[in-house]
RNA sequence: GGGCCAUUAGCUCAAUCUGGUAGAGCAGUGGACUCUUAAUCCAUUGGUUGCAGGUUCAAGUCCUGCAUGGCCCA
C-alpha cells in the first residue's frame, strides 16, 4: 500500500469525525492534568475524575473494550474504554482514531490488576488528526538521516532523544542562573557585521539590499562585547550563534552556540578559578553529582583542576620543545608524525598539538600560555620576551570547550597583530583576523584590564549528555537539502 | 577533499558466500474477542529494490557513474 494510500485512509476517517460533528482539528483543550503528576500521586486521584491530553502511541482492541496508550511532554499512560462505561457514541470515535492522533480524554483514574494506572475513559474529544502514520513502535525511528530531516519524529518515538535536549536546555538555563548570580548582565551583539572578527575562520556572506553592503554572519561576538567593557560595563555575557563557513563533522556544525563573557578588571588567573567554578556547578546541577561518565569514561570534577603549559604539553606528548626547538626541526618532526607540513608553521603546530595531546585531555584539564601567534587577541604575559600569551584552554573529554585570555587591550599592539594577520590573509590564510580600524579606535578610548571567556555549548552538552556526535545535540543540524 | 560502509513496503529488517518470479514483523484493511500492554487468533492490501547506464538469456545481487547519509582521515 502505497503512502498516500494510508494518508487516503486516515482523511477519510477525518471525513467521518467531521460527520459525526467532531472538529478533528480543534482549537483548543484547555488544562489537561499532566500525566506524570497522575503517575507520581495515583493515590490522590484514584477514584477521581480527570481530563488529559496526549498523542495515541498505540492501541490495543478487545471487541467491546479497549487499551490505548496516550503520550504527552513527558509521560506515557493508559487509557482504557468500555463500551459501558462510554456509551456506545464514544466507542464509535475510537474506530475513527489512529495511531498518532491528539486527543483528549476525561475519565476515572484506576489501576488494573495489573497494576497499571489507568484512565477508564467516559469521553474522548479528538483534538487533531494525524494523516501520516507514525513510525512503528517498537523499532522506533532509527534511519539518521530521516532523525535529523524530521526531528519531529525523533523526538515522538525516541524519549531519549527528548531529554538530551532537555539536558541542553537545563545546562544553558543553569550557566545562565551561575553569571546572573554573579552580577553578570546579558547583551546581545550583531549577529550580521561588515567585518568579521573575534576568531580565525572563515565568515559566511550576506547582503544588505539598502545599503547595498555586504555583510559576513559573525564568526565571533568578541570584539563589540570588548567595545561594551570600553563603554564601562564589567561584567558581561553572551549566548548565541556563531557561524563558520567550514565543513561539517561530528565535532563542527556550521552554526554553533557560544557563551562568551568579558570581566573587567580581572585577569585569566582569576577568570581560570571562575570557569573552574562554574563548570563544576553546572556538573552538579545537571549530573546531580561531581563526576559523569563520557563514552565509557569515569569523569571527575575537583575543586581544583589540573593545569598544563602549552609548551608542557607539547615536551610531554609530541616530543617537541616549542620555545627552544627550530621551526626546521619541528617540521621535521610533524613529517615523522605524518602531519601535513604544507601548511604554515603554526598551522603545523596546532595540527600536532590536536592530533597528539588533545585525546589525552580526559579528566578537566586547563592548558595555559599559549604562543603569541596562535592568540592575536590576547595579552601578552609578562617576562615572556612576547613569546607568550595569558590564555588558557579547558579540555574535558578530549574536547576543546573553551578559550580564554587576558584581553590586549594596548591598541598599538593590537594594531600590530591585526597587520601581521593581514599580510597572512594577503598571503592567502583566509582564516587570518581582518584589521578592523574601529575596533582599534575603541580600544584608543582605553578598556580597562579585562579578562575574556568563550565555552562552546554544544560540545559541553555533548559530555554532559554523553553523545559522539554534534548532530545530536542540535535540534536541526545542516544537511544538504534533499532533491 | 580522500577512504570505507549503507540505501529493498509507511517503519524495522530478510532475500545464502556463488545472478534464476522480492519476503517477514509492525502499521493498515476485513473479521473474532469486555483487564490488555510488542495483546492474541483468522484473512488480506501494499514494491520503479536511491537514480542513470553497462554486462547477461536473466540483475536487489556483478561493473561504472551519480545522489544522499554515516563512520574514519585530511
Amino acid at each position: 500500500m502505497e503512502h498516500d494510500d494510508l494518508t487516503k485512509i486516515r482523511e477519510e476517517k477525518l471525513n467521518k469525525l467531521e460527520e459525526k460533528g467532531q472538529n478533528p482539528f480543534r482549537n483548543k483543550f484547555p488544562l489537561p492534568i499532566p500525566l506524570s503528576q497522575i503517575i507520581q500521586q495515583f493515590e490522590q486521584f484514584q477514584g477521581k475524575s480527570v481530563k488529559v491530553a496526549g498523542r495515541i502511541m498505540s492501541i490495543r482492541e478487545h471487541g467491546k473494550s479497549t487499551f490505548m496508550d496516550i503520550q504527552d511532554k513527558d509521560s506515557k499512560i493508559q487509557v482504557y474504554l468500555k463500551i459501558d462505561t462510554s456509551g456506545e457514541e464514544t466507542y464509535n470515535i475510537l474506530q475513527l482514531l489512529d495511531i498518532g492522533d491528539h486527543i483528549g480524554v476525561t475519565g476515572e483514574v484506576f489501576k488494573t490488576r495489573t497494576g497499571e494506572v489507568t484512565i477508564v475513559a467516559k469521553n474522548l474529544t479528538p483534538l487533531t488528526k494525524c494523516l501520516r502514520p507514525l513510525p512503528q513502535k517498537w523499532y522506533g525511528l532509527q534511519d539518521v538521516e530521516t532523525r535529523y530531516r524530521q526531528r519531529y519524529l525523533d523526538l515522538v518515538m525516541n524519549p531519549d532523544v527528548k531529554n538530551i535536549f532537555l539536558s541542553r536546555s537545563k545546562i544553558i538555563t543553569s550557566m545562565r542562573n551561575f553569571l546572573n548570580k554573579h552580577d553578570f548582565i546579558e547583551v546581545e551583539t550583531p549577529m550580521m557585521q561588515p567585518i568579521p572578527g573575534g576568531a580565525l575562520a572563515k565568515p559566511f556572506i550576506t547582503h544588505h539590499n539598502a545599503l547595498d553592503i555586504d555583510l559576513y554572519l559573525r564568526i565571533a561576538p568578541e570584539l563589540y562585547l570588548k567595545k561594551l567593557i570600553v563603554g564601562g560595563y564589567e561584567k558581561i555575557y553572551e549566548i548565541n550563534r556563531n557561524f563558520r563557513n567550514e565543513g561539517t563533522s561530528t565535532r563542527h556544525n556550521p552554526e554553533f552556540t557560544m557563551m562568551e563573557l568579558y570581566w573587567a578588571y580581572a585577569d585569566y588567573e582569576i577568570l581560570m578559578e571562575f570557569t573552574e567554578q562554574m563548570l563544576n556547578e553546572l556538573v552538579r546541577e545537571v549530573k546531580g553529582k561531581e563526576e559523569l561518565v563520557y563514552q565509557s569514561q569515569t569523569i571527575s570534577f575537583p575543586k581544583k583542576w589540573e593545569r598544563i603549559t602549552y609548551a608542557e604539553a607539547f615536551k610531554k606528548y609530541c616530543s617537541i620543545d616549542v620555545l627552544k626547538d627550530s621551526e626546521d626541526k619541528i617540521k621535521q618532526e610533524a613529517k615523522k608524525k605524518g602531519i601535513d607540513t604544507e601548511d604554515s608553521f603554526w598551522r603545523i603546530l596546532d595540527s600536532l598539538f590536536k592530533k597528539f595531546a588533545i585525546p589525552n585531555f580526559i579528566q578537566p584539564i586547563f592548558v595555559v600560555d599559549f604562543p603569541i601567534e596562535l592568540s592575536p587577541l590576547a595579552k601578552e604575559k609578562q617576562d615572556s620576551e612576547g613569546k607568550i600569551v595569558e590564555r588558557f584552554q579547558p579540555f574535558i573529554g578530549a574536547l576543546e570547550l573553551g578559550n580564554a585570555y587576558s584581553e590586549l587591550n594596548d591598541p598599538k599592539e593590537q594594531e600590530k597583530r591585526f597587520t601581521k594577520q593581514a599580510e597572512m590573509r594577503d598571503k592567502g590564510d583566509e582564516e587570518a583576523h581582518y584589521l578592523d580600524r574601529d575596533f582599534i579606535t575603541a580600544l584608543e578610548f582605553g578598556m580597562p584590564p579585562t579578562a575574556g571567556l568563550g565555552i562552546g555549548i554544544d560540545r559541553l552538552t555533548m559530555l554532559l549528555t554523553d553523545v559522539k556526535s554534534i548532530r545530536d545535540v542540535i535540534l536541526f543540524p545542516l544537511l544538504r537539502p534533499e532533491v
